[in-house]
RNA sequence: GGUGGGUUGGCGGAGAGGUUACGCACCGGAUUGCAAAUCCGUGAAGACCGGUUCGAUUCCGGUACCCACCUCCA
């Protein structure tokens, strides 16, 4: 049995992983609040995590993990949403898990075995909480419920805080009804224009943390094995998460083990709107750069460090992978995954040393287990990297007509014609290559972007409404008109 | 102010108290009309200051700098 170690951010310790039911292993990811496309830090900790999953299943069995994420569907940011567009607020959250399945499932992520909805358990929700004040951890006041941090000792341990340095430190202005300045709401009152159900404290819905309290208790049980998200989540949303499901459920501790990733940082700086630096996934797969890159990417680092997305990683990703695959061409994986990889992998989850020994099996020319151990942390699939298959649709009469040029020239041996045309596609980072089997046609996505951007073709990052079609397609056309053209006068003149 | 994380060769990024990480880029060679790809090969490192040690990039202490969180956030 492979030993899995994972660092505790509960213990602050890296331990050996076992779990508390090996025949039916729990985890629990913080889902996304449906409002809008995933941005790429949403995708960080879904294909890390999915790396997980696919580890657990691995040593464990298919059937003997259960992998749950939620959807947070009622939130005041989707409020804010449907009052700005004015749209239901039912339709705005349906069409966002739409447009998340669509994206997570081109980075390779496997759905887990349940996506429950925060909607769906207001039920539990309410029990919870009045369990929460019968049990004397929660009060009422002014249509509020209130968890009482005063009387959970252990309050911020997860972060390593303590409640008076946090109230030392805030910067919050607290709400009068408030026992302590760190109490945080379970249960809040609606207006009349905002979602509610009826509770018994009236109209209302609940608070942002006691979802994933009362939805992970339900599908996983009181105590279960990881519970994983940002660590940015770390506090307060783990934090609150914490005190609610221990207090109501008397236990020592809600889940054994407690992964955070770090944040995801563009070109070194936060990603943020303010900088222009904030992009979706949408935006990214739009632009032609493939879901598998993406995840290659975002699996070059290990989870713990913070991360840095630039184009020179995505460039260095599509080569290493464009390599691989070609090595890989029409090989028969292996029945299972190198141990390497694997053991890289049982190592706090080392998906850099996980690349790093698929870099070995690439270098010993053992494709089929190269091609079996990058399955099996997502790559190299036949679906999930669709991106090399695509030339067809690339191909416009302009660049045929080009390639065809080019080949004539060079039969000729005109090579300053042949040449120009090759320089000519190069300047949007479209390539001929030769090879034995005749010229085919390569691109680099980022030389493409970039070009694409200078031409107008491309406008603006952060495309809610989805991409135009075809934009690849449309680039290449450009481009190939462009050159034939000058060819062609060029051609004239003499 | 509080809490947590980081600092490795041109870039990315690991492990290990003493033996080449690895990848990309670069450089040299083979191959190619030229490129691309591929193959072979050479270089190059561990923020700073102390300590422990026969020996530290790896352990301990301190300093500096960077980042994140403390407010919705993965």
């Amino acid at each position: 049995m492979v030993e899995i170690s994972l660092t505790n951010t509960r213990t602050r310790t890296k331990e050996r992983f076992e779990p508390i039911d090996p025949k039916n292993v729990r985890v629990y990811a913080c889902g996304p609040t449906v409002y809008d496309r995933a941005h790429l830090g949403n995708a960080r900790p879904v294909v890390v995590f999915d790396v997980l999953f696919r580890l657990l299943r691995h040593v464990y069995g298919e059937d003997a993990v259960t992998y749950v994420r939620n959807f947070t569907d009622v939130d005041d940011k989707i409020n804010a949403r449907a009052a700005e567009t004015g749209r239901p607020i039912r339709e705005i959250t349906e069409e966002t898990i739409g447009w998340y399945h669509d994206d997570m499932d081109a980075l390779g992520a496997l759905r887990p075995m349940h996506e429950p909805r925060a909607t769906d358990y207001i039920g539990q929700m309410i029990a919870m909480i009045e369990d929460l004040i019968r049990k004397g951890f929660a009060y009422e006041a002014e249509g509020h419920v209130l968890f009482d941090v005063r009387k959970f000792p252990e309050y911020g341990k997860l972060s390593g805080r303590s409640l008076d340095d946090m109230i030392a430190g805030a910067r919050v202005e607290v709400a009068p009804y408030k026992r302590d300045p760190m109490d945080f709401v379970l249960w809040k009152p609606s207006t009349d224009d905002q979602p509610g159900w009826d509770s018994p404290w009236g109209y209302g819905r609940p608070g942002w943390h006691i979802e994933c309290s009362a939805m992970s208790a339900e599908l996983l049980g009181d105590v279960f094995d990881i519970h994983a998200g940002g660590i940015d989540l770390q506090f307060p949303h783990h934090e609150n998460e914490i005190a609610q499901s221990r207090c109501a459920h008397g236990t020592e501790v809600m889940a054994k083990t407690w992964l955070h990733n770090e944040m995801l940082q563009v070109e070194g700086k936060k990603m943020s709107k303010s900088l222009g630096n904030f992009f979706t996934v949408r935006d990214l797969l739009d632009q032609g750069i493939p879901g598998e890159v993406i995840r290659f990417v975002l699996l070059m680092t290990h989870y713990r460090k913070p991360m840095d997305w630039t184009a020179e990683k995505v460039r260095e990703a599509e080569s290493t992978l464009r390599k691989w695959r070609g090595l890989t061409e029409g090989i028969e994986p292996a029945a299972s995954p190198a141990p390497a990889v694997i053991a890289a992998l049982a190592d706090d989850l080392s998906t850099a040393g996980a690349i790093a020994a698929l870099h070995d099996l690439a270098r010993a020319g053992d494709a089929a287990s190269l091609k079996a151990s990058a399955q099996f942390i997502g790559l190299l699939g036949d679906t999930a990297g669709d991106w090399d298959n695509r030339k067809s649709h690339r191909v416009s009469a302009a660049l045929l007509r080009l390639i065809e040029l080019r080949t004539q020239s060079r039969n000729l041996k005109d090579y300053a014609t042949a040449d120009a045309i090759r320089d000519g596609l190069g300047e949007a980072g479209v390539q001929i290559v030769d090879a034995e089997n005749g010229p085919h046609v390569q691109s680099d996505v980022l030389r493409l972007i970039e070009w694409g951007k200078r031409a107008g073709l491309i406008t603006g990052l952060h495309s809610k409404l989805g991409a135009p079609d075809h934009l690849e397609y449309q680039i290449y056309d450009a481009i190939s008109r462009e050159v034939l053209a000058k060819i062609e006068s060029s051609g004239s003149d003499q």
